[in-house]
DNA sequence: CCGGTCTTGGAACGAGCGGTCGAGAATGGG
DNA sequence: CCCATTCTCGACCGCTCGTTCCAAGACCGG
């Protein structure tokens, strides 16, 4: 009965978000949102509202298309070390010069904004609740199966898994050295170690 | 021979620091230094340059005065662990909600710009070698002493370190909790027991 | 094949951006 | 005391920001 949208709001959506995973919330205009998502500044403002409406429906795509991911990744079977060894080595492995991954749209966004946006704060808390649950449900697992020692909780394990992994995206962006990087993942996983 | 300037560059400069330290590069306005340094607007160009030179002084100013005196803390007489354990506490008791602690600049500008601004990868990089650096020669006494396992070299157990410091200022960023990083910090610490 | 409804394209909005400029005030050497 | 030099002040520059608006275009039920 009316004229259908030339694009798919879920693609458009998805490209916002690598805009702003890739530059930031400040550092992105509306005219790159508008070359990148490949549709009108018009089409933009009606479907999504305006630029912080958009960059909230980002972090919640974020949160279904790469957290969700991750965290189920992490209930994967096998060996409880290797699977949390598997993710944090992945990151080392992915992070060369060339690549220049954006790291991660979570971290990113608690460090420019959590402190001067509650709605991205929310979001953001509730993410690294979710990546901690997640890590504290793996190594109950592998203490149930004798891998990791007893003598920390699940529950303070996965806060620190989760915190150690903010710390290995911060080390990426900031120094592109592989060794670096090694070290201090051979030590985060040394605490799973007996 | 001529007028002198009727403020202090260095007063000036440190106002500067603050500002960018709590609100980032891309979200403090020219007109917000102007407000906060409590200079003119000429004078802020003629003295620092524009913007991002301004930006790139802050950075150095922080790396005097912040980063510059938390390595040396770290050399101080006292058990090694004890110095280690009592800059992490004091991160995590500094953090109360009231506080809205800025973080680290360093962080910030490494989530921020690093991928997009070589001179402030320079800076960022060279001050968390500095970081890593002085905890490793923490780290090396407390091994000579007997306190702090051999297992791991002093520059791996450095490195990690300062990644976890990274990884600790993001955390509270996010989570105003301070069991949260009462747990993560319990964890960090006990790679340094036996 | 028309009429109503929604999308599209692009111009335009005021506000604020980073940065500049010229006039006037303040200084200290000669 | 005077003048060259420097600093201070605020207006102002062109531009880009996020956002709005409207006319023209595309669609589909009737």
């Amino acid at each position: 009965m009316a004229r259908p949208k030339e694009f798919e709001p879920q693609i458009a959506l998805e490209r916002a978000m690598d805009v702003f995973w890739r530059k930031g919330f400040e550092a992105t205009s509306v005219q790159d949102l508008v070359n990148e998502m490949g549709i009108n500044r018009a089409s933009l403002y009606s479907t999504f509202g305006d630029k912080h409406s958009l960059f909230m429906a980002a972090l919640d795509r974020y949160s279904e298309s790469v957290t969700g991911p991750m965290v189920e990744q992490l209930q994967a079977e096998g060996p409880a070390k290797e699977v949390i060894s598997g993710l944090f080595r992945s990151l080392v492995g992915g992070t060369r010069a060339s690549e220049a991954q954006p790291g991660c749209l979570m971290t990113n966004s608690a460090v420019e904004l959590c402190q001067r946006c509650p709605e991205t704060a929310e979001r953001v808390t509730k993410s690294m609740e979710r990546v901690s649950k997640g890590f504290a449900k793996v190594v109950a697992r592998g203490q149930e199966a004798g891998e990791i020692p007893t003598s920390q909780s699940p529950r303070a394990l996965g806060r620190f898994l989760c915190g150690a992994l903010q710390g290995l995206v911060v080390l990426s962006k900031a120094n592109q050295s592989r060794a670096v990087l090694s070290d201090y993942v051979g030590v985060v996983l040394s605490v799973l170690e007996t």
